[in-house]
DNA sequence: TGCAAATGTTACCTACGGTAACAGGAGTCT
DNA sequence: AGACTCCTGTTACCGTAGGTAACATTTGCA
């Protein structure tokens, strides 16, 4: 095999031990990319041409995997939103920006999502693999770097930082939930969900009158 | 080999197998609580004082019993939500009462909460995603519910139902996140959360001012 | 009484995560 | 050279989990 293709850094001034690792952890991404996020231990070696122990040698146990595994595609993820974040662009343009940059993300690589966002929890009796550990931070990340930009940019008032923190996560959630019901549903185009959840943030729902012969009222 | 005789008796009194079936889900529903999500079918089985083939006759696999278990949690939750949603009220008011029927739950039952958002679908082998196919999560079930009180009793012309099932599922990502972020930190007060998302709700966002000095622009 | 169904058991299987224990190869120091 | 260490790699094994087969027992009812 000479999958000598490695993404950004200088082979040439990589340790063995860093290019091997880097080795595994792409064929650990082909592995989870093929089987889902419930790829096993053994497949995982088995596609890296080597045996289990040299994999717990590296990453001590499938949560360092998994871990090493998730931050190279959230980094990823969040280096490409945070410039759509911090364009020099009316606000409402960076709003849809950046949730069609999530959304376009996602539908690219269903695969990497899943795998991020719900990872298999395939052995309950496990000695520390949880949700809380990978889906979380990337979730909390994206939450925490959104409320910089908006205390960052976006005029409060008092207790603006606590606020913005508030917005942050919740923002997060609304793409990330929108985003998950959409990509298993596709009920409407990208740029459709875009608009809709652009608008829902800029405040329609208040906006909207209530409907004619609504029930009991 | 599925007879009726069961279904012919009175239907004021409940089979013997239902009446087993109940107490299973409430002996699994004391391990899981006190477990936490991972907790193996034979706890189950030894808190409920029999043996694991039994669980399996009765739920089928595992994830049937999980289902079964997160059922009776989901629609209790949702019956909640549901009142708070269709209270005869002004719709700021339905919405900041719904935020905080759903945080006030989610506070006072942390460990029913993390076994609902986090249900142990692990199933071996299963080689992609049964999502939404047999334990339609939780947050799902929300935000089509809420969907479709949006669609009834909100104007929205044309495009409505699409739009209010959008406006659905975001609504329930941004609660939920913000409530997941917010059971793990505690930085505010849950009244000051619910303020915070109304407030985000209703357009404050589009409102504000940019902040002067901004970065670059 | 007899018979079928439901309830219960023990014992076992497979698969997975994780860990010894051991075998070679490449440098390195004396 | 030889010994010493470090790294890579192996086979074989353990414990626990989900899930099932086969057998024993109670129950309901014609």
């Amino acid at each position: 095999m000479e999958t000598t293709q490695l993404t950004d850094q200088r082979a040439d001034q990589m340790s063995a031990a860093e290019r091997r690792r880097r080795e595994l952890l792409e064929a650990a991404d082909r592995v989870v990319l093929r089987d889902g996020p419930g790829a096993s231990m053994n497949a995982i070696a088995a596609e890296a041409g080597i045996t289990k122990p040299i994999l717990y040698r590296h990453f001590g146990d499938k949560g360092g995997l998994y871990a090493a595994l998730a931050t190279r595609h959230t980094d990823a993820l969040l280096a490409s939103l945070r410039a759509a974040l911090d364009a020099p662009a009316a606000r409402r343009e960076r709003v849809e920006a950046t949730l069609d940059t999530y959304l376009a993300a996602i539908e690219a690589r269903p695969q990497v999502y899943r795998f991020l966002m719900h990872p298999a929890e395939g052995s309950p009796g496990d000695s520390g693999f949880d949700v809380g550990r990978h889906s979380a931070p990337l979730l909390r990340r994206m939450g925490e770097e959104l409320a910089e930009v908006i205390e960052e940019r976006v005029d409060l008032g008092p207790g603006s930082q606590q606020l913005a923190r508030v917005w942050g996560h919740g923002i997060v959630g609304m793409m990330h939930a929108a985003g998950d019901w959409w990509l298993g549903e596709r009920p409407c185009t990208r740029a459709e969900l875009v608009q809709g959840l652009a608008d829902l943030l800029w405040g329609r729902l208040a906006a909207a009158g209530d409907k004619a012969g609504g029930p009991g009222f």
